[in-house]
DNA sequence: TTAAAGTCTAGCGATTTAGTAGGATTTTAT
DNA sequence: ATAAAATCCTACTAAATCGCTAGACTTTAA
């Protein structure tokens, strides 16, 4: 499950998809539209910021924007700066990797080769979520 | 990620599913060869027994044992019991389900609709993998 | 009837989560 | 210059969860 923080992540992430290119808003505003508590949100577009999936301006008339197009940020990126790894233990995970202390040989384990396969499906579903088809886009017809 | 407790769960699992048919494994045992806190094991086996994977006999030469073959019990089947839903909201969950407070309208919400489509991708990955593959056991030749 | 096993309830310490508080810093408008 | 508006930063806290332990109770076989 996602943590809250993800959550709200996600949310201010898709408030800020459908402004138009360039726009700025300011936190207060997305924690009012989105309802996230603001000081709260402060750190979660702080962190998005330091991920450089958006940027900012301060002082009057700042506010942050998407630094990165709407359909080249995946839920995979948000999930991992928030909540960590994808895989289900450590020794099966690609960008959380910590071997197991009480594994004999990570190589010929077998509940790890399966959990590395399951990491692969989840990692694809994922990595091809786009934050443009969470806000629900028009996609154009092909 | 997997909770200590659904790992142990699965490595208690393992350690059954390896065992002759009819066989008896005291909990002592399973903690020992597996390296879990004997007592945290206990409930744990208590929630399997629960949860009809595995079923006990008290008293002397007692013990734990599968109650359903080790390819019919699946990561779903233990993540589920012990760490809850897969989806990654409550809105998208299948056995966990709860609506969102925040939400307007769940039916016509896209952050719910991709959720769900990454739920049954991690879904079909999580119940495909069977206890018989986690222990790695040789497969016949077809 | 006693020893060996599982069953149940309670609680505890450490960590994580969700959020708050308060101010420092940067930028712009006047 | 300076005041106002915004982000940025550090620290704290209450509540929940996690990992584990303690101890009493129940059932069964010999």
């Amino acid at each position: 499950m996602l943590s809250q923080k993800a959550k709200y992540a996600i949310k201010a992430l898709m408030n800020l998809a459908v402004q138009e290119k360039g726009a700025l808003v300011k936190t207060a505003v997305i924690a009012e539209q989105e309802n996230i508590p603001k000081k709260f949100l402060e750190l979660i577009l702080i962190d998005l910021k330091r991920a450089s999936l958006v940027a900012s301006k301060q002082g009057v008339g700042g506010g942050y924007y998407l630094l990165r197009s709407a359909d080249k940020i995946s839920l995979a990126d948000i999930y991992r700066l928030f909540d960590g790894a994808i895989a289900l233990l450590p020794c099966a995970s690609l960008r959380f990797y910590e071997p197991c202390k009480d594994c004999a040989d990570e190589n010929t384990c077998a509940l790890r080769a399966s959990l590395i396969a399951v990491r692969d499906q989840t990692l694809l579903a994922l990595e091809n979520t786009m934050l443009n088809q969470l806000v629900g886009q028009k996609k154009e017809v092909l």
